[in-house]
RNA sequence: GGUCUCAUGGCCGAGCGGCUAGGCACCGGUCUGCAAAACCGUCUACAUCAGUUCGAAUCUGAUUGAGACCUCCA
């Protein structure tokens, strides 16, 4: 399996290749993902980039990489100065809710942990928040200033991006030239404390009305938007680490500037692998409030969106992800997740049919390849619409040795399930939920299908039908299977 | 307006020079008292027009269409 941890390409958004893994320090792994902006609670899309990152960190963990993965937690709003307009997200969700800053932070951070364990993503190992590292932010801008690449102004603090460029290359990462910069943001005004208009802020003055205010060197104000990844993932991760991932929205201007202050501060940039995850779309739309095609995490597992019609649970939705590739727009629509959702049902029932497989002297198949191509799947990028297609060969490889078309021996069973059970719970982070598991129902409905049973037996159509059409009108759905019958 | 992506069968989505994923739906079959379910099988698509090549969904150019970013954004 170690050999396997070679043999790892990820798509690096810096080169637009995808590039061999050679992590910085053998065997560790070093990542750090942009986390929420906590003003509000996350919708689905953003549950999507974070799911992404989940099967990354865990295939990584899949491959023995001892992975440090820190996500952060952005509670301080951010603050940025370049359309003219001071907006702190979260002191105007504040005002607009009437309570203090820390309140509404504290609100939706609650309700973003809940969400982490229902859509059963792994914890970070260490989730900062920002409000925890204004020194470390006022640290590395001084650092910043020394090193010449940032002015102060009238209490506030910028970037020199016209400094920075005569030794560093500002736009690397999102390919975009300060001279067309420039042609585009001429026209906007309000630029009154910046040198040139590309400069971006790192610490603003405070304004009377602002909620959370720290005290600098260069006075009383809030942090700008971008320091506050390069204060926590330098602190925790070095100057120098793995992977930066986040949403493709990040790239520009947010990871960008994250790299400009990096390579002005510590003269590096942060990450060797920037990975960049992509949008949901939902009825062929970005989500959007005004196009009505919005909702939350909870409301569609729960069914209380008016966007679709019924609920679907969070391993379907899940499943439904992990049909894309992660650097692709993904559409959610009923039709797709209705099929997600079947698809689903298929495969675990083939997983747990699995267990109890009837073994032979040979295998009708090449276990090993089987297996082989799972990993083989994730290591091009992570491909887990690859990666499942492989499971559901699999699939129809158990269906066929379950109806006595195919043969396994019991050596090839045992990594067949134990790698199933790997891939499908342990990387794509997909619960196993057993059927039948209600534990006060589950007697009756015993004793309900015996004397239906029965009634079928002595040919009493009209007694078996009437249980069974009582039973769909409760919502428990009968299938009359080979050995017996079975519910749901 | 600028920068950049993408256009795949009924739907969702992989693939990115030859071997033409996968899921769902459809159709056919097995099973079944009937039904449902389940399982098996079938189903050859790559926006348009040119070009490169022995060979293109995959490369190049043009056209049309969709989207993202440039302002807060996952």
């Amino acid at each position: 399996m170690s050999a396997r941890i070679n043999e790892l390409f990820i798509y690096n958004s810096l080169s637009g290749q995808k590039e061999k893994f050679e992590p910085i320090h053998p065997n560790r792994v070093g990542m750090y993902v942009c986390g929420p902006t906590l003003y509000s609670e996350p919708h689905m899309g953003n549950m999507r980039t974070f799911i992404n990152f989940d099967l990354i960190y865990r295939f990584l963990l899949k491959l023995g990489f001892q992975v440090k993965y820190v996500r952060n937690i952005t509670d301080a709003g951010h603050i940025t100065n370049s359309a003219g307009d001071d907006v702190d997200s979260i002191g105007k969700a504040a005002r607009l809710e009437q309570v203090q800053s820390l309140e509404i932070v504290y609100k939706y951070n609650v309700k973003f942990q809940e969400l982490q364990r229902i859509y059963n993503m792994l914890p970070p190992n260490i989730e900062p928040t920002a409000t925890g590292h204004i020194q470390e932010q006022i640290e590395i801008i001084e650092q910043i200033i020394e090193n010449g690449y940032a002015y102060v102004v009238n209490g506030s603090v910028y970037f020199d991006v016209k400094a920075y460029s005569s030794k560093f290359e500002y736009g690397i990462l999102s390919g975009r030239k300060v001279d067309e910069l420039a042609e585009e943001t001429r026209t906007l005004n309000a630029q009154d404390e910046k040198r040139f208009f590309a400069d971006f802020a790192l610490w603003k003055k405070s304004n009377p009305e602002d909620m959370q205010i720290w005290r600098s060197p260069w006075g009383d104000g809030n942090p700008g938007w971008h320091i506050e990844c390069t204060a926590m993932s330098t602190k925790y991760l070095g100057s120098h680490f793995d992977i930066h991932g986040g949403g493709l929205d990040l790239k520009f201007p947010h990871h960008e500037d994250e790299i400009a202050q990096n390579c002005g501060s510590l003269g590096c940039n942060p990450a060797k692998y920037w990975m960049h995850a992509n949008m949901l779309n939902v009825n062929g739309q970005k989500m959007s409030k005004s196009l009505g095609n919005y909702f939350l995490p909870k409301e569609i597992v729960e069914g209380t969106t008016d966007v679709f019609e019924k609920s679907y649970t969070p391993n379907v939705l899940r499943f439904s992800m992990m049909q894309a590739h992660y650097r692709s727009t993904l559409d959610f629509t009923a039709d797709s997740l209705n099929a997600a959702e079947k698809g689903f049902t298929r495969l675990t029932e083939a997983i747990e049919k699995m267990e109890t497989l009837k073994t032979s002297e040979t295998s009708s198949v090449n276990v090993n390849e089987i297996i082989e191509s799972f990993y083989k799947a994730m290591n091009d990028d992570f491909n887990a619409p690859i990666l499942l297609s492989k499971i559901f060969d699999a699939v129809k490889y158990i269906n066929n040795i379950n109806d006595g078309n195919a043969t396994i021996s019991k050596e090839d069973l045992e990594v067949l399930i134990f790698e199933i059970n790997s891939f499908v719970g342990d990387v794509l982070g997909l619960k196993l939920e057993k059927t039948n598991s209600d534990s006060k129902l589950a007697p009756v409905m015993d004793l309900v299908l015996d004397i239906r049973k029965s009634a079928r037996e002595n040919k009493d159509w009209t007694t078996s039908d009437k249980i069974r059409d009582g039973l769909a009108a409760a919502g428990i759905v009968v299938k009359d299977g080979k050995e017996g019958s079975t519910w749901n």
